[in-house]
DNA sequence: TTGTATGCGTTATCAA
DNA sequence: TTGATAACGCATACAA
């Protein structure tokens, strides 16, 4: 593979002169600069990423952490990291990826990080679920001087990009209620606050009491079994929010037990927009979450922290819009 | 960060010493070694990986080629390159991830090529649906030197590991003959063959004639309309292979809308394992693929072509047993 | 058993 | 406007 050597020979220079043609910077006489992209055009040059990045002391390469228990093989984490690495390769910057280790292992998910952080990346993004709690992590990558992001960390403390939940579950339920649903059910495990503070900010909104089912784990079994709770109650709701798409399924199929239409007596809402979900019978309404969108949006943040932008007003985190999609369960 | 030189400095010995003593090759005093691998440990060195892969000419990374249109966003790519990240790392290489581009750049995909093999990695791995097709791709590795392995990919031509689909679809179907089922019909595309072939190799065995509905597409909807042509069928199918999950849900909602119950007038196999086979009405019966286990044995391979072993009798490639996931749909 | 010196391909310093 | 040359951190041929 052709080194500037090369093209220094070919073309009758030095190297210095080649690297600086090549670079677009610097004074370089018109015709020599020709005379050098016309060789390395001809010996299709290549920068050595690995040369430039040991002289530099610029990594040109991101790390991703994805994985953890659970959530290791999510699909819906391949679309985020689709989105970072489209975004990051625009940006002149490659992808790594590692996944976490299992729960057991904690102690090794921590000298992962090390590890990241001693592979000198130019940054580091991290799914949740990871080995490390999110605030001592962070701090680490801040000490050692390494950007990062996190992607849809529950976590308020640390610069991540996420999706707006509430915004999303209020406009389900907005639209349930638009659609002449009256009684309309939120069933889900009700410590993780977002879209519970969403479902009942926009029921206050309405002038109507909150109908909260709990349900122990986020679970298709546990669904389930809550749509006999929630067939159960009296007045019996016309209308679930589902905690999320599995959660949702599993109701689909609790009620589907139950010999309970689906939408005409009781209307339901997913939350992912999992491939599952346009799948099911009947196929799901669902809050899509753009991981795509979300994912380039971490690689920007990425980007302008290597570059050493200064952080916006409002600190590094951002919010992404969530939307809408009606299916054939509402 | 550490380097050698500072261990050097620290342990008061010559940078050359410090390499021997941690790689623990060649002659190095006892009580020298035991300084050297403390003061290493004290100030926590890591061989900065860019320099040796530049002083070796060796790569330690093997870069993934992910996506193309459709399916780009797979999920069951997921679990693939977790699989590959695991025994990369295990074998000391770091995993690259690039995914392709839309089907209109299929130019630009080809360019894509090219920049894996300039970066210059260890190897190579590709998944089906990329840019370039697989024949010349793996020519053009090949000519290049660099060791490359296609995950999945139906070109017998190439070097890949692949899930023996064949044998899926013969335990699944031999399955539902042994629950009774009398009737057992396939629904799939059927220019695939190593699925169909399976199919009908194994209707022979058992003696029957085969009952094969084609769909032009293997889509959800196209599924749910072949639903109704195989309840159409005089006399009726009682059992249904399905081309793949998301067909078999396709034909599971067809069902439900004829109101067939299922599995007790009519059962259904899917193939592949989705997460969404796990969330239907009623749970539908498929036929894994360890996506994992390709992973690893996708890196075995490629990790063994990197050390230079000479290729096993038969070549490269893998084939991996698929394995019959029982649920309600049958 | 240990140390010196060189080069991998690039960028940057400094002088010409 | 251009060219020698040093340096990034590591591995190794060769000398001691």
């Amino acid at each position: 593979m052709a080194r500037l050597k090369d093209i220094a020979e070919a073309s009758g220079v030095s190297i210095r002169t080649v690297g600086r043609a090549l670079k677009g910077a610097g004074y370089v006489h018109k015709d020599v600069r020709e005379r050098v992209l016309a060789s390395a055009k001809e010996l299709d040059y290549r920068p050595h990423r690995l040369a430039r990045s040991l002289r530099t002391g610029r990594s040109h390469e991101v790390l991703v952490l994805a994985g953890g228990i659970g959530g290791q093989r999510d699909e819906l984490h391949i679309a985020k990291i689709a989105g970072m690495e489209r975004a990051l390769r625009a940006g002149d910057m490659a992808l790594g990826l590692l996944f976490g280790l299992e729960d057991q292992a904690r102690r090794q998910n921590r000298d992962l990080l090390d590890e990241l952080i001693s592979r000198r990346p130019g940054g580091i993004a991290l799914f949740p679920g990871d080995g490390p709690q999110a605030k001592p992590a962070a701090r680490r990558l801040e000490v050692g001087g390494v950007p990062y992001i996190f992607l849809d960390h529950p976590d308020r403390d640390v610069d991540a990009v996420r999706h707006d939940r509430q915004q999303g579950v209020h406009e389900a339920v907005t639209y349930l209620a638009s659609r002449g649903r009256k009684r309309i059910a939120y069933v889900g495990v009700i410590d993780e606050r977002s879209r519970l503070d969403g479902y009942e900010r926009t029921m206050r909104e309405l002038g109507r009491p909150p109908i909260i089912v709990p349900m122990p784990k986020p679970t298709w079994e546990d669904g389930r079994k809550a749509a006999s709770a929630v067939a159960a109650l009296d007045p019996r709701p016309d209308a679930i929010m589902g905690y999320s798409d599995i959660v949702a399924l599993g109701i689909l199929a609790g009620l589907h037990e139950l010999g309970i239409k689906i939408p005409a007596e009781i209307a339901v809402i997913g939350f992912d927009d999992r491939m599952a979900a346009s799948l099911s019978f009947p196929p799901l309404t669902t809050v899509q979450q753009d991981n795509d969108a979300l994912g380039v949006a971490a690689a920007e943040v990425l980007l302008a922290k290597v570059r050493g932008d200064p952080p916006p007003a409002g600190g590094w985190s951002r919010l992404l819009p969530t939307r809408l999609i009606v299916r054939a369960s509402t």
